[in-house]
DNA sequence: CCTACCGATCGGTAGG
DNA sequence: CCTACCGATCGGTAGG
């Protein structure tokens, strides 16, 4: 809490070699980074309306007006966090989707690389879910309609595999809600400090959907 | 939106054989009931935090100041639906696991009933879900507790399956949250107007978590 | 990137 | 259950 992590301490090295000037070496880049990455730990911790401009500039040991010179408003930097989580995950999406394999093995791939990055970036990704929809009416419709499009990605896949009878015949709308549901809820209660690695509740998650909880006689 | 609902109007009429000079007949636990569905139509709209008591106060046809004639604080009000949510639960759980079956056919019980019944109290189980992290501390670890007091009699009756072999072999921790999730996770996609019932919902939900989306050979 | 400040919102209370 | 009101918070801006 409070300490910087590694990704800023590697991010303020990077920019070292090449000093403008600026306070502490930072560049504007640097600087519009480091103010995302601390509104993520505490729009997560406190939640977006909880969260001051001030509590974020405290953080990072400057004043509010700062923020103002990187983004033009609070929602501005909500929408930097939620927008490049989306991104990503649409870009996973498409790539898995193209990529080779059965219906049925490229839904277990979307499962474990969707888990995993949910997994690998915790905080980012809790903002995501929890926040998202504090944005205003025209950006949550945007966001939507790109959460849309690669849950549409995904039921297509399904319906092909229903097709051909590798896949159980249930909605693919339904049944891709529930495994996406199964791996997103992981932000809720996965411990990063606690017993079971990210690798190992990743496999027995994606096992136990592709298999069900029966055991097979 | 705005209009009343069904279950209002019964409330209303429920009272009125014995209408004690209050204003419109409604009964001092009757408001109260009003106040809590009105502020969980708006908590679900808007979330907490958007939502004023001005904003229920109107939507009631009152003024703010009444509403602290049932309640205390604004979050009084959001500890009563949420600590409903999680009464109903605690009790449901404890029910099913007692009840007969093996641990699956009881596993599977539960996982319908609770789908079930968050379908069937969209607004209530979307605020609880959504925003019982905003209580206070003291609250907030007080909802932890019953929450996990019900998960472990999950946990305890996967782990009993998993050695007599009735239940696929992950852990038990991970299986619950898991299984629970995808249940939990309807709150965000269902939709009470679309094209599937309800019941057609929970049906397909828990087949495909009991068999896995491979359909077997 | 700072100091100083404004305007609006809002939970809560006094006093009836 | 109402009118009137207070105190605090907070996003945002002026002006440098």
């Amino acid at each position: 809490m409070g300490q910087r992590s590694d990704s800023d301490h590697v991010m303020a090295e990077a920019t070292t070699d090449k000093r403008q000037g600026h306070t502490r070496g930072r560049t504007g880049n640097d600087r519009r980074t480091q103010i995302i990455k601390v509104a993520t730990e505490l729009f997560r911790e406190k939640g977006y309306y909880a969260t001051s401009l001030d509590d974020i500039a405290d953080r990072i040991g400057f004043t509010k007006p700062a923020i103002y010179y990187y983004f033009k408003s609070k929602e501005d930097v909500l929408f930097a966090i939620v927008n490049s989580i989306v991104d990503e995950a649409l870009e996973r999406f498409h790539a898995i989707a193209a990529g080779p394999g059965s219906p049925g093995e490229r839904i277990h791939a979307l499962l474990v690389e969707h888990t995993r990055t949910i997994l690998r970036n915790l905080d980012a990704n809790t903002v995501f879910y929890n926040e998202r929809g504090l944005l205003s009416p025209e950006r949550e419709r945007e966001m939507r309609k790109r959460e849309r499009e690669y849950t549409e990605i995904m039921q297509r896949l399904y319906a092909e595999g229903v097709a051909t009878g590798e896949l159980l015949d249930v909605d693919p709308t339904v049944a891709t809600a529930t495994l996406l549901g199964a791996a997103i809820w992981t932000y809720r209660w996965y411990d990063p400090e606690g017993r079971l690695s990210a690798d190992e509740v990743v496999e027995q998650i994606t096992r136990l959907l592709l298999n069900g909880y029966r055991r097979p006689a």
